[in-house]
DNA sequence: ATATAAATACTAACACCGTTAGGGTAAAGG
DNA sequence: CCTTTACCCTAACGGTGTTAGTATTTATAT
């Protein structure tokens, strides 16, 4: 009898729908404006529904953050692959890092934001580790690539990354896309590549 | 007769009052939890009168914004007036920044958390205008004092502060202040400097 | 001194929000 | 056919920002 299985099936659409339709709300209102009675709205659910399906409006928002990091994820690696030289992929992964950055806004400010709901580090959310581990990995080649004394490649990842979240959220608090983007942006990973190498 | 000045002046004690009521309750709760109705009961008048005061939440906030500017202000005029020379100055400037948002958090996220409530651009608060300028003028020195092929300070000043706070903002969302953060801010202020020399 | 005008502060409401307790209904199992 | 279980809804609690309307106090003018 696959009854249980037919109602966990549905429970499962249910599950999404309201994913989907939270999200719709995102991109229509901005994020900020969710709120648990509209998405049970937009579903034709009743409100109680959406709690037995998620423990509390943080944890929807967390789904989307690691939505978030899966997308950045794919986004930083297919930079890196679209070059060979560990200099050239770390230009690649900014500039990877800036389109992710102001292609999907929503998801960068849930990411980014005033941290992450209902997670105590941010560390803790192992899609943001994947993003630090490929990182990592490239600026070490980038490292023992330079003919410099060695230096620490996760130090390095903090610069790097700070640079690059810098960037984008001073770039977002000022809400205009200034021309001055682009130039600040290889101008700061010119500089951060410079002292890799020596 | 002084009755009207002495209406203006309690008028103005009641503004006070509610703007101390409400830092010390962004102190004690965070600027998250602060309320109009906690402000009310903290300075014992009814809600309406704060709108009397202030047209709402957000022109309460933006008070707070500015103030957090003419401190951060204050602080890296300090530390800037603490080196005689270019290079000396912005990495005193970038560790006093780096002191501002730690020792006064709550006023970095205010500052540059979502946006400055209640303002298209951070640039139409003056106190942040007086900021760039400052910074901007330093990091001219520098460049003068440099002898590479002269480089646009304006684009300078937007790679410093993008590194300043990137930084900070991800340390923040990190929660913990690691032992990292004092060598990343070294480490990305010595590359910056070292980009600005040739 | 008293009536009028004006400034002031209040109560109470509106329209939201996240969250949950408790009851009713429909579906499954015996 | 009845019982039990799973599901879902209504309604509420306690909170939010904001404002309309009213009462009260204060100052002015008669």
């Amino acid at each position: 009898m696959g009854i249980v299985e037919r109602r966990l099936r549905q429970k499962e659409e249910v599950k999404t729908s309201i994913l989907q339709a939270a999200w719709q709300l995102v991109l229509d209102e901005g994020w900020q404006a969710l709120s648990i009675r509209k998405i049970a709205d937009a579903i034709e659910y009743s409100v109680p529904v959406i709690y037995s399906h998620f423990e509390n409006k943080d944890a929807i928002l967390l789904e989307f953050t690691k939505d978030g990091f899966r997308l950045l994820n794919d986004a930083i690696t297919s930079g890196r692959d679209s070059q060979q030289e560990a200099g050239l992929q770390l230009e690649a992964i900014a500039q990877a890092y800036w389109n992710f950055a102001f292609n999907h806004k929503e998801y960068y400010q849930l990411m980014f934001g005033l941290g992450i709901p209902a997670c105590e580090t941010v560390n803790q959310v192992a899609e943001m580790k994947e993003f630090s581990d490929t990182l990592i990995a490239v600026i070490q080649q980038a490292i023992n690539a330079s003919n410099t004394p060695k230096v620490d490649a996760f130090l390095k990842f903090h610069t790097y990354w700070s640079i690059l979240h810098g960037l984008v959220s001073i770039q977002m608090i000022d809400r205009k896309t200034s021309p001055w983007s682009q130039l600040v942006l290889k101008d700061a990973i010119a500089g951060f590549i410079k002292a890799l190498n020596g």
